[in-house]
DNA sequence: GTATGCTTTCGGC
DNA sequence: TTACGGCCGAAAGCATAC
């Protein structure tokens, strides 16, 4: 039996704020991501549990949370990417050191593998994760929630089940009593669309949904989906934690500064978006395969377009005609304005040798 | 029918 | 009443080859 750990880190963009300026506490606080708009048009990336006291969630328009929260003295702050990357870094180095295996699932999340550092005794467990929650709020001042069981999908769902600051065991034995009382969105993956399939079907909790059989989840939900639906119901899983490697693709998107049709227009607020993903590829050495163009049209939908190549590129500046190409061919298919645009590039090769140490020293 | 590879969409954080 | 970012990986959808 494997000894797997979830660690979530609370609120986490949020937190960094109140750690670094404690005078946010005890006030609601809404870390946000404001476009170029202006008139504060952007949306909440994260905030506190006080916010949350008010129906503030992330992915919320910052208008509507500033209209929840307006009577409460909130704090509404810009969000700092490469900050919270960095915070990321350092506390992902202490959590790694408490698994055989680590592997970073977001810029807040990861997964150990400790049956060997533990010797395959999952008694020891509870112990080994509340140190590693105490250290990090040691040598960070930050608080994490952990889930610790036999499988990943029960870490996770046991690390969102006491938070914050909370430890969470569920047991070789204890996964079905866990689980049958959880409602059904508690299961990674089951999001709005699949818990609406569902509930419609009349199943509430996860041990009603016990009751379908596998054929009936594969029929309604596809194979693939209906398996893991099935599977993870009764808590089987057996995916490894595995350590991840470096990203698969890199891109960039932003907001028009005026919703639009104008392809010249669309073009040229690309360019900051060429330039900064040019930047990145060269600091990271990289060359690709596959461009794409990121649309997201007034109705906020997203859509996108995408031209691969027999050689590779290690920039996408040389390639504005074929973006142009592409933004044409979508207009051509589409009726709506846009007001967001990006790129993207994938099929990534790191360039090896002399190459990659000359674009280094920069 | 299965395997493979590519483009597009979905959905979590 | 509406309001709305910027990333990423995974899954779905589709075409092709055998």
């Amino acid at each position: 039996m494997r000894i797997i750990l979830h660690v979530d880190l609370d609120y986490f963009y949020a937190q960094i704020e109140e750690r670094d300026n404690p005078s946010l506490k005890g006030k609601p606080v809404v870390v946000c991501v404001y476009s170029d708009r202006g008139g504060g048009s952007g949306v909440v990336a994260a905030a506190n549990y006080i916010s949350r006291r008010y129906n503030v969630k992330a992915g919320m328009p910052v208008k509507t949370a500033e209209k929840l929260l307006k009577d409460f003295n909130p704090v509404f702050l810009p969000v700092r990417g490469e900050y919270y990357e960095k915070v990321s870094s350092e506390v992902m180095d202490i959590i790694r050191s408490y698994g055989d295996v680590f592997e970073q699932a977001s810029i807040d999340e990861a997964y150990l593998d400790a049956t060997r550092m533990l010797n395959g005794d999952f008694s020891q467990a509870p112990g080994h994760a509340v140190r590693l929650q105490a250290d990090v709020y040691l040598k960070t001042g930050l608080t994490c929630s952990v889930g610790v069981s036999y499988n990943k999908l029960l870490a996770k769902i046991a690390a969102g089940y006491r938070k914050p600051n909370g430890v969470t065991i569920v047991a070789p034995g204890e996964a079905e009593n866990f689980l049958k009382t959880l409602k059904i969105s508690k299961i990674p993956g089951i999001g709005v669309k699949t818990t609406r399939i569902l509930e419609d079907m009349g199943y509430r909790t996860v041990g009603e949904l016990q009751a379908i059989s596998v054929e009936r989840l594969m029929d309604v939900f596809g194979r693939k989906t209906g398996l893991y639906i099935y599977n993870a119901a009764r808590g089987v899983d057996d995916e490894p934690v595995k350590p991840r490697g470096p990203a698969a693709q890199h891109g960039r998107i932003k907001t028009l500064r005026e919703d639009s049709r104008n392809p010249a227009y669309i073009l040229s607020e690309l360019e900051t978006v060429i330039k900064e993903l040019d930047q990145d590829l060269a600091f990271e050495a990289l060359s690709f395969k596959t461009l794409t163009v990121v649309f997201v049209t007034v109705d906020l939908k997203t859509h996108s377009k995408s031209i691969s190549f027999d050689r590779r590129f290690n920039s996408v500046s040389s390639l504005r005609k074929e973006i142009l190409n592409l933004i044409n061919s979508f207009l051509g298919e589409n009726p709506y304005s846009i007001r967001r645009i990006g790129l993207r590039v994938s099929n990534l090769l790191k360039e090896s040798g002399v190459r990659q140490l000359k674009l280094t020293l920069f």
